[in-house]
DNA sequence: ACCCAGAATGAATGAATGTTCATTCTTGAT
DNA sequence: ATCAAGAATGAACATTCATTCATTCTGGGT
């Protein structure tokens, strides 16, 4: 898990290649995943259908009840992967001993969360599509709660630790943490649904100054 | 428009009354509006079908391409509705002769964005299923700006009056609003799909502590 | 060179859904 | 009472979609 990165924006395998492969299970469910991701970031996830799916993939109609159960089972699957990778990659840099500076390390996960190219808007698109069925969707609260609850302890651990080093007086490291993310999250609302208003720059800087007003002596 | 608070939750017409009514243009485009809401909130965007709005208004399935021309119409009605809704109440707030007091009319403005009961809960399934389908949809992003843009407008003047008055420094009303605007969705983002971990007391907190910490001097 | 497990295909199927429209019913005006 | 305008109905239709499965094909093992 957490690659941080993967290659879902490759293009079409060639047309006219009619040769039929045989490949490994685990690589099929992955190119369906990615598939699916396309799709839903393009036309939505309440257009996206099975036939548009295998298409984008290159592959045939059966192969996706063959490798998932059913339509909804793949909807699920790519969820669950998406979820998997963005708070895995949030969770890698605030544990991360690679960056020893808790300031710097701040600075990393904000870049994780703001920053990335168009990749980073596909993602955006499928998160939201499912947030939006998930007060309908117990399943798909459940597979966001769970990732969710461990990246927003990490955060909490993250900024108790820079409470501690910078001695910040009346600042809850919970509660700080909860609005950290509540503001993540409605930055890329706003890169979404509103580009034209609202920059990337300026999403980062809006973000950076949240925490600067927090923790002074750590950002800037 | 701005009612603020419509009837969405009321129940169902007594079963058994057979005797069909004749009822004006209006009233019954708003009686299909409702009932799409309530269907959104509880099915989910993508599973919402004509058949079930009809049947949630107590009314047959023609009549809804009677009076919209398509169910995309009626999908996009609906969200022109909420989304005139939501923010046509923030802004007569936020414009209101009635609050002179700049914190007390903050507060005012907090406690419509996270208050309310139910009501509020369905609106926010309606709200966050459009933002889903928004990156491939540019109807829907053209219906959210639009009304976004302008309540973004309001509170930047509010904020700018209240920097004014309590003679802020380092602070910049623009960049503090969209902070502001992005924290109350990421908020209404965690209130919905992750209730469990959110309480709307604790959103409260976090979004009112984000203004303290902005405007010492007009709140608390 | 042969074989076969199982990966891949895609035409066929049946269920679900949006839309239409001929018909019925209601209401207010005459 | 009568009538016309148009509001409301819902069976019928055409389309779209998820799912199935009989068949074909592939590649590693022998």
């Amino acid at each position: 898990m957490t690659d941080a990165s993967s290659a879902v924006t490759e293009a079409l395998p060639e047309a006219g290649s009619k040769r039929r492969q045989i490949r490994p299970k685990a690589e099929r469910r992955q190119q369906l995943i990615d598939a699916t991701i396309r799709c839903i970031a393009q036309h939505g996830l309440s257009a996206v259908t099975m036939q548009m799916v295998t298409r984008e993939a290159g592959l045939s109609v059966g192969i996706a009840n063959l490798h998932f159960e059913s339509k909804d089972n793949l909807l699920k699957e790519t969820l669950r992967f998406v979820a998997e990778e963005y708070h895995g990659g949030q969770i890698d840099i605030m544990e991360g001993g690679d960056i020893p500076d808790l300031g710097e390390r701040l600075d990393a996960l904000l870049d994780f969360q703001l920053g990335r190219g168009v990749t980073q808007r596909q993602k955006m698109s499928v998160w939201f599509a499912y947030y939006g069925e998930a007060g309908a969707r117990p399943v798909y609260q459940k597979i966001v709660s769970t990732v969710d609850r461990l990246a927003a302890q990490k955060l909490e651990a993250l900024f108790t630790n820079i409470i501690r080093e910078g001695g910040y007086q009346d600042v809850d490291a919970r509660e700080l943490a909860t609005g950290y993310s509540a503001l993540i999250d409605g930055l890329h609302l706003g890169l979404l649904v509103t580009p034209r208003e609202l920059s990337k720059r300026r999403a980062r800087t809006v973000a950076r100054d949240f925490l600067r007003r927090a923790f002074p002596r750590h950002i800037d």
